[in-house]
DNA sequence: GTCTATATCATGATAGAC
DNA sequence: GTCTATCATGATATAGAC
């Protein structure tokens, strides 16, 4: 019963924790990130934020890990399965724009930390995944090529595209809205209505 | 003479500061950056760094507004010119590209430091010039759209697909290198043979 | 587990000699 | 203009009371 409840506060804390944590690092980054605007944003001191995550690094490490999985994962996953190219290429950005207009920090956080230290990935198991995942890619490109499908294509190329369509507008967004001379509404349905526009538009490009 | 001489030691010291300051900035940041290591990098030490940039604030509006005019200049200066639109298209493309990879830290730094503080783009006579130039973009799509030489397109859209194609590969570059297994001198020929990919990948997608 | 108070250290910035 | 020495602040991290 007390332990309990005692087990309850710990994990309800901890939650509160991350979640502050995950708001200040996300917009700040490492670097910018104070431990104190996240024990004030959870609501605790900076006294009891220590007492969970001994270092900073150790909390940055806690978040950083759940963003860049978040991020590849999903990719691994659609990489992985055995359907049409299209399908494959539709499902990416379908499942990627549904992630990005959740998290729209996301793919600029995990990209700045990665390019300050690109070794933070050798760690990971992922590591293996990913590259299993892009072969099996590889292969249904190669597939569609020879059955004249589609126009011969450097899969590593198409790779890019597909991502570059879907990942830049949320890392380029303060300089796209300037351009577009924008408001945050604006933008945000031009976001929305994008979803369709990449599909069309990879497959027309790829298309024999 | 002996002004001159004094002159000329002015410029080579703000100028060393200036290409330290560029380095330390683009690879870290404002945040992660340390004066420092700045004065360090320059030969010099902090005392006269803070002789010639009284603050930190103040030598990295040096630098950051050389590196936002980087990137914008070159991109108004080419929607502004009257030609067809798949010149201005190859001709982005290009000059971006070759930009780039010049600076492959550029775009990184600029929409990074652009994410975290948006306004700073505001106080810059850039933001109406820009906008013109758009506007000249996307007159010269109508164009093509009624004249029949390209499909019907949203002209913003298609301006972020041109943008993101070429730079994103420059930000993502750690997380695609992973994908791909890819080493430095791999993914520095992939971008070169991108230059022509790209340019391919936007006139199959548009075209008729 | 949670808080307050404090130690420790790094950093931006200044003062003053040369 | 350039350097050394120093200040002042703010941030991470710890100690100890409750």
């Amino acid at each position: 019963m007390t332990i309990e409840r005692i087990m309850k506060v710990d994990r309800k804390t901890e939650e509160k924790i991350l979640e502050a944590a995950e708001e200040v690092f996300h917009e700040k980054g490492f670097d910018g990130a104070r431990m104190q605007e996240i024990a004030e944003q959870a609501g605790i001191n900076k006294g009891l934020l220590h007492y969970y995550f001994k270092t900073k690094d150790k909390l940055f490490e806690a978040i950083f890990s759940v963003a860049l999985n978040r991020i590849v994962s999903k990719i691994i996953a659609i990489l992985e399965m055995d359907v049409a190219l299209h399908e494959k290429i539709n499902m990416i950005v379908d499942q990627y724009m549904a992630l990005l207009l959740k998290n729209p920090a996301l793919p600029r956080f995990v990209l700045n930390e990665l390019n300050k230290n690109p070794d933070r990935f050798i760690s990971k198991h992922i590591n293996k995944d990913v590259k299993i995942a892009f072969l099996k890619f590889v292969a249904s490109v190669q597939q569609e090529i020879n059955n004249k499908k589609i126009q011969p294509i450097d899969a590593r190329q198409l790779f890019i595209n597909i991502i570059s369509l879907t990942i830049f507008p949320f890392v380029g967004r303060p300089l796209l809205q300037v351009v577009f001379g924008a408001d945050n509404t604006e933008f945000k349905q031009l976001l929305v209505e994008r979803k369709e526009h990449i599909k069309k538009f990879i497959n027309n490009a790829i298309e024999i």
